[in-house]
DNA sequence: GAATTATAGTTTCATTTGAAACTAATTCAA
DNA sequence: TTGAATTAGTTTCAAATGAAACTATAATTC
């Protein structure tokens, strides 16, 4: 039998990703965690509420691909340091209404064009026709994934 | 003061190409793990050793972008599995030289298939200028990580 | 309207991961 | 040389993560 292909790790599609998230991820975190006491689940659900104040957790959740218990463990956390406040929802008493607390809100405000400066950088050798094959690029390979996910591979 | 771009989650570069990582690495994880009792991390360590027979486990953590801990501890488990075996490089008996054993390339021949089938699948759906474009775009995208990953951010 | 089922969220426990300390061998430098 | 610094790799300990069990409330169904 002939030799197959012997699959170099390097053009792996889903290792080559894997790296790309990884590297970003980590730069990221160490730059939040270590200035804003922020880990990166927490800045997720810091970055949702800012957008949709009154979420409940698991809405948190399903807008950021995170699920219950890394939500819950992060609205603790960010609850602790006073940077986000809860109240019960009165019509249906076993959800609780997230909201960022005025520290909160101050700390975000610090935050966002951090991010987005960072975001920049990563896309400045970019042309401009380049960012929107980017969009359609991770359009597509998202939605290619999460069919996949479900099945068998 | 005006109130700032708000940061949508959804489209926050590292938060995207951070959930497609994960999806496409929970799929694998997924069909590796139960199929053929390996995990991402000794899947990574026996696909290079199949490249690159006789490395030592620092070379495969550089080839890997895994640490070297990360390293140990998936080829231990390779061992314990009959799948990796090591012998002591006599140049320099600290190193470590580590290759497959006949069941690892059995295993890693069974794999690669799949591996390449998965990847297959989750191009399918992109056109041969887009496959080249994602080529540009995730080089492109990586070495502007890694040299951000250093500064601060 | 009582009993069952479903949902929101938390807690617990086991596994994974990472950082730092450690062991062993090698290289460098006085 | 020989002592200090470096490098390969492992072990240890603490933190992060995930799955499953659990609590509390709400919705459904008989």
């Amino acid at each position: 039998m002939a030799k197959q292909t012997p699959l170099k790790l390097d053009s792996f599609l889903p290792y080559r990703i894997s790296v790309l998230a990884n590297t970003i991820s980590t730069t990221l975190a160490g730059a939040y965690s270590q200035r804003f006491d922020l880990r990166i689940p927490e800045w997720r659900v810091l970055a949702t509420l800012g957008g949709y104040p009154d979420s409940s957790a698991r809405e948190v959740a399903q807008r950021t691909a995170m699920d219950k218990v890394a939500v819950s463990r992060a609205v603790s956390s960010l609850m602790e340091r006073g940077r986000v406040v809860s109240s019960i929802d009165t019509l249906d008493r076993r959800r609780t209404l997230l909201r960022l607390s005025p520290d909160g809100e101050a700390l975000l405000a610090r935050i966002v064009p951090l991010a987005h400066a960072y975001e920049s950088r990563l896309l400045e050798t970019l042309t401009r026709q380049e960012r929107l094959q980017l969009e359609t690029l991770l359009e597509k390979l998202m939605q290619q994934a999460s069919m996949n996910s479900s099945k068998e591979v």
